[in-house]
DNA sequence: AATGAAAGCAACCGCGAAGTA
DNA sequence: ATACTTCGCGGTTGCTTTCAT
């Protein structure tokens, strides 16, 4: 071994044969030791980067596609608690990397804090570009909740149509969907105020989760008040 | 159609916490 | 107790795509 002499490390984006090598070696070895996968996989590249590469964009539970509305309601709210604590967000989106919100806050909310500093011509057309993102996502939200209608509607069918005392995998998948929507909306009270005129319909069940989140936000709060004793 | 600006996103960097020998 | 390694996080950079003029 050449002690004096660093590795060289490969950087910038990946090759589809790297992304399949890596791939290959996590899903046959797991995740971890990530330094010892750049030798063991074949690869150029530094732990860091597999870790990276791997988190962010190769893991199999990822969510792909734009951020939703409900999403960004989510990142909203809890980015109002807790400031730029990305992957503490993150946890609360599956599917969703720190990164990509990180990424989403600062493309669409970032420059929204720094618009009084901008001339007046200038704002006067990101008013406008603003006033058609949130047409659009008006649009999207009826879109979403026709869709949520008809699943009800089509389990409701389904249900009378099979009165046996199983569900098929369909039905499961459905039920769990309108599972998530109601955990979903219990979970983040702001939602309902934010979605309110769009006609949700939604049933909020008391679930152990809710404790759970509200233990979390009076954690924070409590942690809010100590950085703020602090500075005074 | 050309071009410059803005937006979007993947990836890198530095730092600190946690784990380990 | 301490030095070293590994991991995870948040900030930043730079490239690509999209949009406006």
């Amino acid at each position: 071994m050449y002690w004096g002499v660093e590795q060289e490390w490969r950087k910038g984006p990946w090759t589809v044969e790297e992304d399949r090598l890596l791939v290959h070696h996590v899903n046959s070895h797991g995740e971890g030791r990530w330094n010892s996968v750049a030798t063991l996989a074949g690869l150029k590249r530094n732990g860091k980067s597999c870790r990276l590469r791997w988190v962010n964009y190769l893991r199999p539970d990822l969510k792909r596609g734009k951020i939703t509305p409900r999403e960004e309601a989510v990142i909203l709210d809890l980015h109002a608690r807790w400031g730029n604590r990305w992957s503490t967000i993150a946890r609360s989106l599956p599917g969703r990397t720190d990164n990509e919100i990180k990424n989403y806050w600062r493309t669409h909310f970032k420059k929204k804090s720094e618009t009084t500093l901008v001339e007046p011509t200038k704002l006067k057309t990101r008013l406008l570009k603003r006033q058609k993102f949130q047409q659009a996502q008006r649009q999207q939200l009826q879109l979403q909740q026709y869709e949520v209608d008809m699943k009800k509607i089509m389990l409701l069918l389904e249900e009378s149509e099979n009165k046996v005392g199983y569900m098929t995998p369909t039905m499961m998948d459905r039920q769990q969907e309108n599972m998530y929507e109601e955990q979903q909306s219990s979970q983040y009270p702001m939602l309902s105020q934010l979605y309110g005129s769009t006609n949700y319909v939604l049933e909020t069940p008391m679930n152990e989760d809710f404790g759970l989140w509200e233990g979390l936000w009076n954690l924070d709060d409590n942690h809010g008040n100590l950085c703020a004793a602090k500075a005074s």
